[in-house]
DNA sequence: TTAATTCGGACTAAAAAAGTCGTATTTATG
DNA sequence: CATAAATACGACTTTTTTAGTCCGAATTAA
């Protein structure tokens, strides 16, 4: 089944708690998981990835929590995905090189490149969704 | 990760080694198996499908086999993936009518209509490609 | 000093995908 | 008619991936 990871469903939710959030003022993920009924350590693992890729400032101590570090519009779903360690890949070959050990049809491999060029208009698509779009 | 089912990848190479058959004589399920690299009786759960769907006929008995039903430019990659049970569904709610069973969130989603959008593309990408682009 | 918070890793549980097995049915052929 | 080689079909097991939980540490405002 091609799906979208639950995290980044959840990742989605949070942005969008966030950017509705008045003046800036950072929100824990004590408010954010209560409030959109996520699972507060799933939600605690998906607020650090965030951090970590740069979508989001984080404040430690007490009354500290995270806030956004850019518009919703300047962040690509594909940039989403790769945050938080997911991975569009078709077939094992679709890396760059490679070996047998990722597939042993890899030396004479029929489906590469087509499957290749299919992956490739998913990718753009994923490129130019913003996570604005998708939470409006 | 999205990735296309490893049943898929087989039936791909099943109806590549089918389609390069002369005279339309019919392939046993072990000669596909044992030319194309892919556990026997997998692949006979996978052809027994594709005989469902229509892509393939099925003769029974000793000396039977399958053959192709159609050419592989008739067959999109949608198509295939319906067959073998496979679903393009980002996320729960990507049915047709959901219910809060599908997701708590169902009554008030606001990723439903962006997500669908993106999922229709993707749906469309499937379509016009046909497994005859996929394995040449 | 304390309590509320993030940090980070290890762990468990659930779900999905991949693969295996057993038995029945079909049919060409000796 | 008996046999062997094939498909038919469903139940089962194993492996992989995803989702979710837990715990102890570090940080910091009050
Ligand atoms: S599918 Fe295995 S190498 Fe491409
Ligand atoms: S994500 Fe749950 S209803 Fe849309």
């Amino acid at each position: 089944m091609l799906k979208i990871a639950k995290s980044v469903e959840y990742a989605l939710f949070a942005i969008k708690y966030m950017s509705e959030k008045e003046n800036k003022k950072c929100s824990s993920v004590a408010e954010i998981s209560e409030s959109q009924n996520i699972p507060f350590d799933l939600l605690a693992k998906i607020m650090q990835k965030l951090a970590k890729g740069g979508i989001i400032l984080s404040t430690q101590g007490i009354k500290g929590g995270y806030v956004l570090n850019c518009r919703p519009e300047q962040i690509s779903l594909n940039r989403l995905i790769n945050i938080l360690d997911k991975k569009i890949q078709f077939t094992n070959c679709m890396v760059d090189n490679p070996t047998t050990n990722d597939c042993h049809r890899v030396k004479n491999c029929c489906i590469r490149n087509p499957m290749q060029k299919i992956q490739n208009r998913l990718n753009e698509l994923f490129d130019i969704t913003t996570v604005h779009d998708l939470i409006q």
